[in-house]
DNA sequence: ACGTTACCCTA
DNA sequence: GTAGGGTAACGTA
């Protein structure tokens, strides 16, 4: 039996999390436009913290304003700190009076930092043997840590004691300080040691065991980090001291002084009511109606929605939710598989949920010894077959996508997708979070949920979802919908109230999930066996070129290892270093190599080599193997919430990479091939970016240049070297092209000048010619930097967001990369939404019309595949023509170009 | 066994 | 200069 402990008071560290929620969470606003992302993001983290330690003492511990008693120590003290963002100042009072409402106590001491106020109220506490919990996202409170103090990082859910700093820090708490003051800090302005990062600082506190002792021994220290430790042995104590978090500030008040107090619901709902904070509302509310039934004594306040989820292994139960799931409105469902791979997924369990806090798991194929008996899967799905093809009834889901799969197993036919979380929270915000459930939960609800690795294990042990036991399967597969449904209420309205993001939804991503879904269960075919001859053939090939480049080199090694080739072209053959790699080694890259060849033969060999192997490991190897046994065709993923501009992705193939520049390459396109009495059409977009620029700019030269139909590159060739259109030369055009790509990716005259090999004067002197030319470009493009600085975001035509979280940061090269990015968002992410829109009227067409003679098996970002009868080839070539070109209604035409053959090479 | 780095394939 | 995914090597567990 244990003693009963008093429980820990917490330290919240309220000015660390304002930072970091503000670059973490995505610039929300209310309809008013008042930012409210870090109010949301500390505030959740308050509350989850006041669940997690019921009955402990709060206090939370902002900065105050104005300058501290380190600035009086170090004039340059955090001078490189940019003044606060506007954004961000605006969201503190808030954050402030939330604090207070919620009862608990509120400090800002000036002449301190919070740091220094939890670090005396720490030593106050543990001087009266109470236990410290101190939240916090910087580490360099790891320094207060003890027997008795812990950190807790409310944001990563990762709790430090003792133990923890030495395994993160390799270094003992006692031991922080130090190597703070050895490391520095960049933003703090904290000088340290030159070139000493965490390596070094713990190699020598290991031996020196602190400060003081490595500076006696710093004439022990050798080589050019010696140097640097000596030179800095004046400045450490100060880094030391600036690094020191105090414990000993007198505060006018203690411990005792500072009492939690009763939530003032009233005023707090009229906070939340005023930041638009909409769960919080409705928690509240719903807490207030409550209330009068729960006469329990004054405890932890239920934060929490209460939870009743059930495991269905009687039929009648079952008959009653079927019941209830037939008259919802909307219902949340999610299927529990054996594989995450949809071809190979059967179906273990479903759940289900219409009410939040409410949900069912139905279990239907755990086959560990000892499960209890369940359903029979195929008598339940069979039952709920009707409901889920039912287009009529509402279904909400995670990746509903993958749902359809697995369901398509069992010969469902999964309709009526109505809602998707992950694709409104890809929507929201498609960069400033992952997209999986229990990212979202965390996010969006401040809630943590049971992750897939804790009940099933992690790595080469992990169990499938059939050999988990009912105790544990039952509450993960019933949070699963009960938490889908409750993300979807907190998502859904921040849909509706943001510029065309509902649209975006509902009418490109949300319809194209059972589109992609068929593209990935038709999947494409392959001819393995000339992969498989292709891949001996390389083999041989490669053999060949390893034996003579150890002939050349005096010595054997392996050709693919960069770290060998270093040693030889660098070290023993002394050639010239011409790039290096962002490591600062040597590189040995294609360019780097492409040049050295010039004056000699090992790096030729090397670059034939590579090229092969490369074409071999990732294509000729790989493809056959990923060949579906039951289909004899592969099947892609398609991610429909991983790119920041809205392109889909593909894996396992990808299959948007598969090779066409080299010739070699192109024998990889000819193993994809149609089947028995079929051809292979490929249609492209021809160059839909420059054609979205054309429209968004409005730019009259380039307008007219598209309806005229001319050679692209040659008219801006034309224009820019200042001569006629037949009088372009191939390098003008090869010129022309440069550019016009480069425009597309936010060109720099460097990055010309590198890509054409002429010198940055001379390219900015194309670029300069190229704005006269075309001013209307020029225009549009100082607008969207304008407006991504502005507004922390850029658009598509259709609305589709992205944040630029960096476009204002302090360091140039980022916000300088951002600027590249707004520029190319809307005219990559434009072309996406475009070519999206097309999929969903094409297969929409050929359902409706051409069930049998054609399908829609692949799509490369601007380009479609199908598999079509050759009966039918001419038919449907012009029908897709017409209809990709109709996907958007431009200022300029959307040229489509379709060709087919018998393998994906003759087609393109 | 896992994560990171360097490299290279596509639009 | 934009946006992705996959592989081998290599260093650390």
């Amino acid at each position: 039996m244990t003693e009963q402990k008093t429980p820990p008071v917490v330290l919240v560290d309220g000015s660390s999390y304002l930072f970091r929620a503000y670059h973490a969470l995505p610039p929300l606003t209310t309809s008013k436009d008042h930012p409210t992302g870090a109010i949301k993001g500390v505030i959740s983290m308050i509350r989850r913290l006041e669940q997690d330690f019921p009955g402990s003492k709060m206090v939370v511990v902002f900065d105050a304003k104005g300058k501290t008693f380190r600035h009086e120590m170090y004039e340059e003290y955090k001078a490189n700190r940019p003044p606060m963002p506007d954004d961000l100042a605006c969201q503190i009072q808030p954050i402030h009076e939330i604090v207070k409402a919620m009862g608990l106590p509120l400090l800002t001491v000036s002449g301190v930092e919070a740091d220094d106020v939890i670090g005396t109220l720490a030593n106050e506490a543990t001087s009266k043997g109470i236990d410290v919990v101190v939240s916090t996202g910087d580490k360099d409170m790891a320094q207060l840590v003890s027997d008795h103090v812990t950190l807790i990082n409310t944001m990563t859910e990762t709790r430090m004691n003792r133990d923890g700093v030495v395994e993160k820090f390799g270094v003992t708490p006692e031991q922080i300080i130090d190597y703070l003051a050895l490391v520095g800090d960049k933003v703090d302005n904290i000088p340290g040691v030159n070139k000493c990062g965490p390596k070094t600082a713990v190699k020598w506190l290991e031996s020196y065991k602190d400060l003081d002792t490595l500076i006696e021994h710093s004439g022990e220290i050798k080589g050019k980090i010696g140097e640097y430790l000596r030179e800095a042995t004046e400045t450490l104590p100060l880094s030391r001291e600036l690094a020191t978090i105090r414990t000993d500030v007198d505060l006018d008040f203690g411990l005792e002084d500072l009492e939690l107090r009763q939530q003032d619901d009233d005023k707090l709902l009229e906070l939340f009511r005023e930041y638009e904070l909409r769960s919080w509302i409705a928690e509240l509310e719903n807490d207030a109606a409550s209330s009068h039934s729960d006469n329990g004594p004054d405890q932890q306040k239920t934060a929490d929605i209460e939870k009743r989820y059930s495991v269905i292994t009687d039929q009648g139960e079952l008959d009653q939710w079927v019941k209830r799931l037939k008259a919802a409105d909307l219902f949340a469902f999610d299927t529990e598989t054996t594989s995450l791979r949809y071809m190979d997924a059967e179906v273990v369990g479903v759940s289900f949920a219409i009410e939040p806090g409410e949900a069912a798991y139905v279990p239907l194929g755990h086959d560990y010894m000892g499960a209890p008996e369940q359903l029979d899967r195929d008598t339940v799905l069979k039952q709920l077959k009707p409901l889920l093809e039912d287009p009529k009834l509402a279904k909400l889901g995670q990746n509903l996508k993958y749902d359809k799969n697995v369901l398509a197993n069992h010969d469902i036919n999964l309709e009526g997708i109505a809602e998707d979380t992950m694709l409104e929270s890809y929507v929201l915000n498609s960069v400033a979070t992952r997209h999986d459930m229990d990212s979202l939960a965390m996010q969006y609800l401040g809630e943590k949920t049971i992750t897939f690795e804790s009940i099933a294990g992690k790595g080469a042990k992990q169990l499938s979802f059939n050999q988990i036991e009912l105790e544990k399967a039952g509450p993960y597969a019933a949070e699963d919908a009960d938490i889908t449904l409750r993300l979807h209420h907190a998502l859904r309205p921040m849909l509706a109230d943001t510029g065309k993001l509902a649209s975006v939804y509902e009418t490109i991503d949300l319809p194209l999930v059972p589109v992609l879904s068929r593209m990935e269960q038709r999947g494409t075919l392959i001819n393995a066996s000339v992969l498989r001859k292709h891949s001996q053939e390389l083999a041989e090939r490669m053999a060949e070129l390893e034996q003579e480049a150890h002939e050349v080199a005096g010595e054997t090694f392996n050709l693919g290892s960069p770290k060998q080739l270093q040693a030889i072209f660098y070290d023993k053959m002394g050639l010239p270093v011409i790039k290096k790699t962002p490591k600062g080694a040597p590189s040995t890259a294609e360019p780097v190599l492409q040049e050295l060849a010039h004056d000699h033969e090992l790096p030729r060999l090397i670059l034939e080599h590579r090229s092969l192997s490369k074409l071999k490991s990732t294509y000729t190897d790989t493809l056959p193997e990923l060949i579906n046994h039951r289909t004899g065709r592969v099947h892609t993923s398609y991610h429909q919430a991983v790119t920041a501009t809205g392109r889909l992705s593909s894996s396992e193939p990808n299959l948007q990479n598969i090779p066409i520049r080299s010739e070699e390459g192109r024998r990889i396109r000819q193993a994809f091939i149609a089947p028995e009495g079929y051809k292979l059409v490929a249609a492209d977009y021809s160059q839909i970016e420059l054609r979205i620029m054309a429209h968004l700019s409005g730019d009259k030269g380039l307008l007219t240049a598209f309806e005229k139909g001319e050679d692209i590159h040659k008219a801006t060739a034309a224009e820019v070297f200042g001569v006629s259109v037949d009088g372009v030369s191939g390098d003008q055009r090869r010129s022309a092209k440069a550019i016009n790509f480069g425009l597309i990716y936010g060109m720099s005259a460097f990055g010309l000048s590198r890509q054409l090999d002429v010198s940055r004067k001379v390219a900015q002197q194309y670029i300069d010619r190229y704005f006269e030319r075309y001013p209307g470009v020029l225009k549009y493009m100082d607008n969207i930097r304008k407006q991504a600085h502005d507004d922390g975001f850029v658009e598509t035509l259709f609305g589709r967001r992205l944040y630029l979280p960096e476009i204002n940061a302090r360091n140039k090269q980022m916000q300088q990369a951002a600027e590249r990015t707004a520029i190319n968002a809307p005219m990559q992410g434009t072309a996406a939404d475009i070519i999206k829109r097309a999929m969903i009227e094409v297969e929409d067409w050929l359902l409706r019309e051409h069930g049998d003679e054609a399908r829609m098996t692949m799509q490369v970002h601007d380009e479609l595949i199908l598999e079509v009868k050759e009966s039918a080839l001419e038919k449907i070539r012009s029908g897709l023509e017409s209809r990709m070109s109709a996907a958007a209604e431009l200022d300029v035409p959307l040229l489509v170009e379709a060709g087919a053959g018998d393998n994906w090479d003759e087609a393109h």
